[in-house]
DNA sequence: ACGCTGCCGTAACGTACGGTACGGTACGCA
DNA sequence: TGCGTACCGTACCGTACGTTACGGCAGCGT
């Protein structure tokens, strides 16, 4: 009970979070038509309280996407022992998780309510899904892009733009696709494949073994 | 009732488009939450018009995004006197065409409602939104991809996996920001910058005088 | 035992909106 | 002049769903 899981500062009950994981499997099968009424038939607990630990419907939604996405946080790329092996490694890995959280169907579920309600919207939930989304990804990529540089192994000046290369090369058209609802069988080979292939091909424009095409000054 | 409805290859009469249109304007205003009564007042004409000429909400909402897709069509490449200036500005017209297309209102928009209601649709919008995007994209730039490829320019030997890597490179995370509703700003230079970058950091992939490290041997 | 709290289950309310019906008008045509 | 067609404007209906209210029960402190 000690535990308390901090989402921004709220502490949720071992019930709530209960809750919030029905309405993520709920989200996950109807989408954004799911009613307080089924989530308060999925998780066994009464709409009364739905209203009370939530607020309204915005805020059960609000609160499940900052649920799933406190469940997400982690894997930490730490740089020891650094060279050209262990960035090379340190991408690929970070590309095959990305792409494997990304095809995932609570990440479609999620990022479709996200795009719908975007904008438009008191608690903005676009805005919640792009931090914990794309922006988290940056965060958490850029000091190993940085290392790269500062070790001469990668040959860039802006950062953000070589990040957003490499995002490209990962996710290129598989994301909007998923999200229109294109069937797309990712497998786990094809994830690895895809991981290292980007992989590859960043280190071409960027390695310093290159002439980088990449960062036109 | 004899009037049966054709929605695909639907002769629209003038008061139709302009309907429309309307529908259009009110798609980017309010997105997915426009209602059939502000359509009919927007465009000054009754509901029953509307469920006449549409079938149902569902129907409008497809006639607007076919109507939208039959807007766009054209910018064919047409190969005459072929080598690398032309493939170059090829590659570069074609990122820039749709960069433009792909950060404009309306299609945000339009991609925002056909995400909402991907798969659980009777006329499936998100197919639809897909075939006339992502995949009428792909058919319009492979044959200048191939014919690089056949004139020796390029080297690769899928031509999807060539497709979407350019995709990739030009997209980055630019789409899926904006339908998350980032503010973004893209000024007519820095399309025409992130044309010409992407198209050189594809050519530095693909390009003939560069060792391929795209297409996994 | 008594009251308080927290919660479940469900009934009830209000409303927005999809869909339909109908009266009124303009226009073409015999 | 009368009839049919097409359409606008609007009133109307049915329903789904967000939101609220209420009755009942279980646990806990005093």
């Amino acid at each position: 009970m000690q535990s308390t899981v901090e989402v921004s500062e709220t502490a949720l009950t071992e019930r709530q979070k209960d809750v919030l994981d029905a309405a993520l499997t709920l989200l996950v099968e109807a989408g954004d038509t799911l009613t307080m009424t089924s989530v308060a038939r999925r998780a066994s607990c009464s709409k009364e309280s739905l209203y009370k630990w939530f607020g309204d419907r915005d805020g059960l939604l609000t609160a499940t996407v900052q649920w799933q996405a406190s469940k997400v946080r982690g894997v930490p790329v730490d740089p020891e022992a650094f060279g050209l092996t262990s960035l090379t490694t340190g991408l690929e890995r970070f590309a095959s998780d990305w792409l494997r959280v990304l095809s995932g169907t609570i990440s479609v579920a999620l990022n479709r309510v996200a795009v719908g309600h975007a904008g438009s919207d008191k608690h903005d939930l676009g805005a919640i899904v792009l931090e914990n989304g794309p922006f988290a990804m940056a965060r958490r990529l850029k000091p190993l892009l940085r290392l790269g540089r500062d070790t001469g192994l990668l040959h860039f000046q802006d950062t953000d733009e070589a990040f957003r290369t490499f995002f490209g090369l990962v996710v290129r058209d598989v994301q909007i696709r998923l999200l229109l609802g294109d069937r797309f069988e990712l497998t786990e080979a094809a994830i690895d494949r895809d991981a290292r292939r980007a992989t590859q091909q960043f280190l071409a424009l960027y390695g310093a073994d290159t002439k980088a095409a990449g960062d036109g000054h």
